[in-house]
DNA sequence: GTCTATACACCGATAGAC
DNA sequence: GTCTATCGGTGTATAGAC
């Protein structure tokens, strides 16, 4: 199914340079904003390049999109190795910036089949390993385990992260620190460290 | 700053027609595939139609918005002014239709600024007509009152009812089982009642 | 009340010049 | 490697026929 014209290479520092574009696009206009003219536009280029690097749209908003998945899985594994898995997964998950363009790809993979095949994966990979590195320590808690579970605690802090972000990225901030400080008074319940915080 | 051009009655059962299929498209294909044809189409009508009932796109859209805003402000209070307000309030937010809408609309409010406003006021309005109804009762639960406010558990419930209810929309289910049963016994316990569940 | 015809901007994509 | 030129399609919006 290749494309006939000619192709730029994988390597290129140009063929990153517009997937940088594609993040700074969602992150400043949205999603719907994603066109190879604005794209190349941000990237200080023509149009016409980015069919040089990509055989179509799908693909460069996919390679942007799985370029970023992976990035993201590398901050999970890290957050999950720590001393306190619980609170360094919040603390990666709840930061704004992040949580803003997850939220763009959510409402994207609604109606972009690769992108919400993409999205599926990466999520039951998020909560596979999870499940996997906190299993282990949500028994120690006093609170019923049957009930706390790595899955349904790492669906709700994914949840609230998700929202949290993407509200202060609309510019609303109403009852956001409340709602961090729940959140944390639960995570230190259900994860108490020798640390501060 | 009224257009030029000969408009319809506000009354016309056409208008109402076309703001139904402005949610079904929503529904179906998410707020990116908006638009006078598309809409117009989904009607069985021709998409200069449109713009004989709406001086703009913006119009349509935020008209439309403006009568789910309203309902769905109805259902909420409705909720709690019920025996139980948080049961009744997590089950009319995590119902899968109405939360997709929701995480759509909050999308598109993203990067169009009268939806946005639109948006940040029906939260306002949402947060303190909740508060308003359970200040009160959460007094009475054994957590501390300084930490589960009525804030920063409506701010929960509606993001965890919004993410559960789009990632159905997704596709995805993992997890949402055994998510609502967390929530709902915690739920249990912020609010204990005489009726089962 | 709904249609055809039209205007102009922008979309993804391709071919070929330099 | 990046550009100009060009294609057919769709976007919002208007004017006027029926």
């Amino acid at each position: 199914m290749a494309v006939k014209r000619r192709m730029g290479p994988e390597s290129a520092a140009t063929r990153t340079m517009l997937m940088d574009a594609v993040e700074a696009v969602m992150r400043e206009a949205g999603y719907a904003a994603l066109s190879a003219r604005f794209i190349a536009r941000r990237a200080g280029l023509k149009y016409q390049i980015v069919f040089y690097y990509f055989e179509t749209m799908d693909d460069l908003l996919l390679e942007t999109y799985r370029r970023r998945t992976k990035r993201v899985m590398e901050k999970v594994e890290a957050a999950l190795q720590s001393d306190r898995p619980l609170h360094e997964f919040w603390a990666a998950w709840s930061n704004p910036d992040d949580a803003a363009l997850t939220y763009e790809y959510m409402a994207m993979a609604n109606h972009n089949e690769v992108i919400r095949a993409e999205t599926v994966a990466f999520g039951e990979q998020v909560r596979r390993v999870g499940l996997e590195r906190l299993s282990a320590r949500l028994r120690q808690t006093p609170l019923d385990p049957t009930i706390f579970t790595p899955l349904s605690i790492t669906t709700v802090l994914t949840s609230i992260g998700a929202i949290l972000g993407f509200e202060a990225a609309l510019g609303i901030s109403g009852g956001h620190q409340e709602t961090r400080r729940m959140v944390e008074y639960c995570l230190r319940y259900l994860e108490p460290g020798t640390a501060a915080s």
